[in-house]
RNA sequence: GCGCCCGUAGCUCAGCUGGAUAGAGCAACGGAUUUCUAAUCCGUCGGUCGGAGGUUCGAAUCCUCCCGGGCGUACCA
């Protein structure tokens, strides 16, 4: 059930008479953006009136008598130019919610034709620790996946990992070179990314050291530049000086660029140089971002050895991220990485050049669009495929093979234009797959930067879900008198507390939006916050156990008539009107596949709920219907919160 | 140079396809607990919606220009 899809249909034939196309006039009925002016408005009058040159409140009068609704609302009122302001009935209201009492899936309808959508999420790089910047597309696709498999969809989630690129050759190499057998022995995940860690320091340094005289000479070249620039200006006047000006700023910026630039170079070469042993260690393995890659081509080219170590090291890699995932409460259907679609990768191109739409530019063959300078590169001038490659190999794989009608590629914004030309590129070889790339923003540092994994200051994720969960577990204990909960009982709690408050901060942000990662904000427990929502629901969890019922037994005995509900308080109206909101905030999510607005349902909800919880009693309530209506609204409330809060991947306990 | 995105309260952000006095959370300040968990509730303070034009009965929202910031821009994925 969905008032606002009902009242729009029931507007949609009071318009039908009055003008050709009424779509865009009822897609202007809208929830009321004050609770004051009821609880649906419909805005269409003033453009209709415009469109039959009558006042607008004429035209407004004109719809309400047109409008068959005496069934749902009260009658609808006229306010300012010709907003019409909608109420619902109370006893509708009533009769509705007691029939939502047991409903696993609250009133929502699953859609009337499914799909088969993928989703394709989180994957990282596999022998790389995953950290904060994995965060949003992890949270996001799981999701997706949630809510499209909870409206009735058939959903595939797929793990395209990392898992064929040059950081399995730094990992050989390194394996090769530098590996502590007794460490490898005892935890070779970690000896792994410790040897992964290494090569890419050294690749760095050495990287640091040839690069250095060049960013000297280019900083001294800009500077030069920018001097005469600013001379240019002074000597000249009117809009040539200010343009002039202009110039000479961007190039001043540009020295500022290349100052950073030179002072992190001189830091890694300064890291390593204090260190003798490791400059030693350097010296030793020159180029070795070069040997990394000939292990990669050699692995790519079927060499035995390279591909004995892959074969070794992929599960102990895959374990730990299960681990990870384990954790997380997520879980994919497919982990199909990059070396899945590798033995696909050359008839892909072939088939492409073959049908001409992939030609030679520069020795790399490449796919050109229209209105598109960059071109989509399929195979490198060296013959080595890209990732480019494999993606169009992967959605062939999903139309074939999958019989998929939709991909949702949860990655982030920098790689619009990639998807652009990608999508683009499917559609001309052939392959029809509603195609879309669910963008986010960037993790931000403090400084409105974006994280970089060279600049090395990442956060690890594992070591921000224990800090989430740590900071929880000191506010479970201060919160309960010893004996009160065991041990157990707390840690489970300070979990699903701490992992709830991470997942939440990042799901109510937009996810258009680029993201400020601050550890306050990322683990806060007040507010605006996954605990909130949790909160609440231990709220419910104590009514129950205090008021020594149960939450089956209370909808046991409901009739499941409009008799349940009594409003006796306006808190109680609010609280039950919320809960119906539901279906319109999931229709609201896949029009865009933004999980935010669910967030923001779940916190009004939970919002409406805690003004109930001050301002009427359940428990103590005298009046036996009013009390049993309470104990009713409690259940509902929960169920609402918890599933809403499941589809974001969120858990919940009944004390906390 | 070209392309895409962003600029809303001290901070972090909402604001749906143009609608009523621009909303939350945090922070600050003031209240609320003999009663179901105060991880709460109620209130106060706080905004030239980056700037200027334009379209409109009506603009944070749409168009143009400018300022400021970010990202991308053929052999990394």
């Amino acid at each position: 059930m969905n008032y606002l899809a009902d009242i729009r249909s029931r507007f949609a034939r009071a318009l039908a008479p009055l003008i050709d196309d009424p779509a865009p006039l009822v897609a202007m009925v809208h929830p009321a953006q004050d609770a004051k002016f009821g609880d649906y408005q419909a805005n269409c009058a003033m453009p209709l009136a415009k469109a039959l040159k009558k006042p607008p409140r004429d035209v407004a009068a004109e719809i309400i008598s047109r409008l068959d609704i005496a069934d749902l609302c009260d009658p609808p009122e006229i306010a300012g130019p010709g907003f019409i302001n909608l109420r619902l009935k109370d006893s509708v209201l009533a009769a509705d919610t007691a029939r939502l009492v047991g409903d696993e899936r609250l009133g929502i309808e699953p859609v009337a034709a499914p799909k088969k959508y993928i989703v394709d999420f989180s994957a990282p790089n596999i022998a790389k620790p995953m950290h904060v910047g994995h965060l949003r597309s992890t949270v996001i696709g799981d999701s997706l996946c949630r809510i499209l498999r909870f409206v009735g969809h058939e959903v595939l989630s797929d793990n395209h990992i990392g898992d064929w690129g040059t950081q399995f050759g730094m990992v050989i190499y390194g394996y090769r070179n530098f590996l502590d057998q007794e460490n490898f022995d005892q935890n070779p995940v970690e000896e792994l990314a410790r040897l992964y860690r290494l090569v890419h320091q050294i690749a760095g340094y050495q990287g640091a050291v040839v690069e250095l005289p060049q960013l000297r000479a280019r900083l001294s070249e800009k500077e030069t530049a920018a001097k005469s620039m600013s001379e240019a200006a002074e000597q000249a006047s009117g809009p040539e000086k200010k343009d002039l000006n202009r110039k000479a700023g961007k190039l001043r910026d540009e020295v500022a660029g290349v100052r950073e630039e030179i002072a992190g170079a001189e830091d890694k070469i300064a890291k390593v140089e204090s260190n003798p042993a490791f400059k030693a260690l350097c010296d030793a393995h020159p180029r070795i971002a070069d040997r990394a890659r000939e292990e990669t081509a050699k692995l790519h080219a079927g060499d035995e050895a390279n591909r004995a170590l892959w074969e070794q090291f992929m599960p102990i890699c895959q374990a730990a991220l299960d681990e990870m995932y384990r954790r997380m409460g997520i879980a994919f259907d497919l982990t199909l990485g990059e070396s899945f679609y590798n033995p696909m990768l050359a008839g892909v191109v072939d088939d492409l050049v073959r049908r001409g739409i992939a030609v030679e530019s520069d020795g790399a063959m490449c796919v050109f669009q229209e209105g598109k300078k960059a071109p989509f590169l399929i195979r490198k001038s060296d013959g080595a495929f890209t990732y480019a490659t494999t993606d169009l190999a992967t959605i062939k794989y999903r139309v074939e093979t999958l019989k998929a009608d939709a991909a949702l590629y949860v990655v982030g914004a920098p790689q619009a234009e990639h998807f652009e030309l990608l999508f683009a590129t499917a559609k001309k070889w052939g392959y029809h797959l509603d195609c879309r790339h669910i963008s986010f923003g960037s993790v931000l540092d403090e400084n409105r930067q974006m994280f970089r994994t060279r600049s090395g200051g990442t956060v690890g994720l594992e070591s921000l879900l224990d800090e989430a969960v740590t900071r929880a577990r000191q506010i479970v204990d201060a919160n309960h008198e010893e004996g009160e909960l065991d041990d157990s009982a707390r840690q489970v709690i300070a979990e699903i507390v701490g992992l709830g408050a991470i997942k939440y901060a990042d799901l109510k942000h937009n996810r258009e939006s680029d993201y400020v990662f601050s550890w306050d904000k990322m683990l806060a427990m007040t507010g605006d916050t996954g605990t909130y929502m949790q909160y609440a629901c231990a709220r419910v969890g104590g009514i129950f156990r205090k008021g020594e019922t149960t939450r089956a037994a209370v909808r046991k005995s409901a009739t499941g008539s409009a008799d349940d509900i009594r409003f006796t308080h306006p808190a109680e109206r609010a609280l039950a009107m919320q809960i119906h909101r539901f279906g319109e905030v999931l229709a609201e999510v896949l029009v865009d596949f933004r999980p935010s607005p669910l967030t923001a349902w779940l916190y009004e909800t939970a919002n409406a709920f805690s003004t109930f919880y001050t301002h009427c009693k359940v428990k103590d309530e005298p009046d036996d219907a009013v009390r049993k209506s309470r104990y009713l609204l409690c259940d509902l409330t929960a169920s609402a919160l918890e599933k809403g809060l499941e589809l974001l991947g969120i858990q919940v306990r009944e004390q906390m």
